[in-house]
RNA sequence: GCCUCCGUAGCAUAGUAGCUAUUGCGUUACCUUGGUAAGGUAAAGGUCACGAGUGCAACUCUCGUCGGAGGCUCCA
């Protein structure tokens, strides 16, 4: 919709010749309204996916610019010239003539008949505000008014906010004992009163940084983020065993669009499910947006597939780089939210509720395992349960089940009736050195979008179904677990503990240092045996003290290093400093690979694309 | 999006309505050949975020824009 409000002295209009078939007849051919707001309308294409969101967002612009002018009098004038991309002229009447039996209701309502040829003649009035244009659409990202459907429901349905102990039994917050439970406590006092004292900055943020990780792209937009070598390292990595994990899961990986139409029947339903907060590309004339998780992509392969009771649980997979969530700016900080991140999303088709059910158990198992994988453990992260009413008190044992699986009390919203898609989620939160927390690995029973995408699989009666869908980020975002571990660092740090993150992750797992320049090339043959082991070694070719040298390996958070010289070249063995060890460590070379491969087993290695020669290495941060 | 605070060299910082804008790290050059967390000397490096306004004079005061942080709100 768009739409330009003129204050005016008068309008005068006489409809000339019909310049549509359909347009009806009008009794008054000229028409003159003296001191009015007119207001020249072009209903758009997109505005067809929800005609009444948009007749109410009209008239609370329209009234909006009317009183700020003091009009009471209002010319609705369709003017279809102020866009390229007009809707059907039907729908476009039925707008109108909604539009005008609201604003009827406050305003003196006057309107020009559609789908004539006009002469006209505005007086407009010339002052600051007599000239006002205003763009909206039903998914218009600065919809401030226009809220979508289940923004509106949401705020209609009660929560219930309870905590469940390890033995299944419900408490309320307030009487809760938290003893020994602090994160919880955070988290719940967080999530159910959104309460926040915090007055810095997140550790995160000056470590991504400085740690060469990543950094904010003032070139691009707020919430998209540029990758140094070093975390475009840890990144991959991050990627690579979530992805291998999943495989060995069962799941199928594929590759979906980043950007989707619009107009797409399905896709637009699905989408006004939910806040307007997508970034809009406009190509041609077809306006696209981009996915902000990889449901359409996977359910749209899963509608045109054959799919047979036999093969399900069926399980999609897809690494999104990137999925994209145009979070309000004021939201967003660091890698904890972003507008752009890289989300492993992985369903799975189900015959019914029971196999979700059941298949809803090997993913929580799953998620945990997931999670050590990448550094946090039951410890570090606290569960929280979101169920609808009905489907707890049918289904008790199951919410009671993912508590006793984690091992302590957990937090449990449940709903009256049913918001979303899905009748159960899990989260696991990570709750920070603020006291912020963050959602991590997600699940949900989705009753909905089966049916929805029109997805069918054949039963053993040769009958067709609609499947029961889980929708599961086994890790949350990529770039929230670089957060996590950042932020995980930082706390140890506080409690006197030297900061690492795991050593799989580490760019420097080896740091060798030669104690002159004489033994450069003996660094370089050992770092060559070492990374030739799929072991990340670089070596300190500057010319700088031995002492600075271990200092900045020390900064780098480099997992082990090496001081070399004329002692080692003769007798074989190294003086090796652990990361977080006090004492130095003597070993073979042979030792010192078996304690990385101990520490790395079962893990992904990547090299880390930057030369082996520290000399060699841009300084990508200060 | 709203409210509050912030933006000085690659990074981190000091400072003032007035003459050539601090300091540390880093960078470059030279000296030092050094054994487990900072060796020495020197040099280069700045449109004080950007734009407008007020003043004889603006990095400094005011407004706007952009970017960052925190709060509100929100998080499919």
């Amino acid at each position: 919709m768009k739409i330009l409000c003129l204050h005016s002295d008068y309008i005068e209009f006489e409809a000339k010749k019909k310049a549509l078939k359909s347009a009806p007849d009008v009794d008054q051919a000229k028409k003159k309204i003296e001191e009015c707001l007119v207001v020249l309308t072009s209903v758009e294409k997109r505005d067809e996916n929800d005609p009444d969101a948009i007749v109410e967002r009209y008239v609370k612009e329209v009234t909006a610019v009317a009183n700020e002018v003091k009009a009471d009098s209002i010319v609705v004038y369709p003017y279809v010239h102020l866009t390229s991309e007009p809707s059907s002229p039907q729908i476009a009447m039925d707008i109108l003539k909604k539009v005008e039996k609201e604003l009827k209701k406050e305003f003196k309502v006057d309107s020009s008949p559609f789908g004539y040829y006009k002469a006209f003649t505005i007086a407009c009035k010339g002052h600051p505000m007599s000239e006002l244009s205003r763009e909206f659409g039903p998914e218009s990202k600065d919809d401030c008014c226009g809220e979508s459907e289940a923004l509106k429901k949401e705020e209609k349905i009660k929560s219930y906010w309870h905590i469940m102990d390890v033995d299944g039994k419900l408490h309320e917050i307030d009487k809760f004992n938290f003893q020994g439970h602090d994160n919880l406590k955070k988290f719940a006092v967080y999530e159910k009163n959104k309460v926040r004292q915090v007055d810095k900055e997140p550790a995160h943020v000056a470590l991504m940084k400085k740690l060469e990780i990543a950094d904010y792209e003032p070139g691009s937009d707020a919430g998209n983020m540029r990758y140094y070598p070093k975390g475009r390292l840890i990144k991959s990595l991050l990627e690579t065993y979530i992805t291998d994990r999943v495989i060995d899961y069962g799941g199928v990986e594929v590759e979906t669009p980043i950007m989707y139409d619009m107009n797409h029947p399905t896709l637009s339903k699905y989408l006004q499910r939910f806040p307007a907060r997508q970034y809009q590309i406009d190509s041609d004339k077809r306006s696209f947006f981009l996915r902000f998780a990889a449901c359409f992509g996977q359910f749209l392969i899963a509608h045109d597939a054959t799919i047979s009771y036999k093969d399900l649980p069926l399980k999609l997979y897809e690494l999104t780089r990137y999925s994209f969530r145009r979070e309000q700016s004021g939201e967003l900080t660091g890698l904890r939210r972003l507008r752009a991140f890289t989300m492993p999303d992985c369903h799975a088709l189900c015959t019914d509720l029971d196999q979700a059910i059941k298949e809803f158990k090997i993913r929580y198992k799953f998620c945990h395992s997931i999670l050590k994988g990448v550094g946090l453990k039951k410890d570090d992260v606290e569960l929280a349960v979101r169920v609808t009413k009905e489907f707890y008190e049918s289904n008790k044992e199951i919410v009671e089940g993912l508590v006793k699986e984690i091992g302590k009390p957990a937090l449990i919203e449940m709903w009256d009736q049913r918001i979303f898609y899905f009748i159960l989620k899990y989260e696991l939160n990570f709750v920070d050195g603020m006291n912020k927390a963050s959602a991590l690995s997600t699940d949900q029973i989705d009753v909905e979008n089966g049916e929805r995408y029109d997805i069918n699989y054949t039963d053993k009666e040769g009958k067709k179904n609609h499947p029961h869908i889980l929708h599961c980020s086994p890790s949350g975002a990529i770039e929230r677990n670089i957060y996590a571990l950042l932020e995980k660092a930082a706390m140890q740090q506080n409690q006197g503990k030297t900061p690492m993150l795991p050593m799989w992750l580490t760019p420097t797992q080896i740091r060798v240092i030669p104690v002159t320049d004489e033994f450069n090339k003996f660094a370089q043959g050992l770092t060559e045996e070492l990374a030739a082991e799929n072991i990340r070694t670089d070596f300190d070719d500057r010319e700088l003290h031995v002492g600075k040298k271990i200092r900045a390996a020390e900064k780098e958070w480099c997992s082990t290093v090496l001081v070399i010289g004329e002692k080692e070249q003769k007798s074989k063995k190294l003086n090796v400093r652990i990361r977080g060890k006090k004492d130095l460590v003597v070993m073979s070379v042979k030792e010192l690979i078996e304690h990385i491969k101990k520490e790395t087993a079962d893990m992904p290695y990547k090299r880390l694309s930057l030369p082996r020669e520290l000399s060699k290495r841009t300084i990508f941060v200060g």
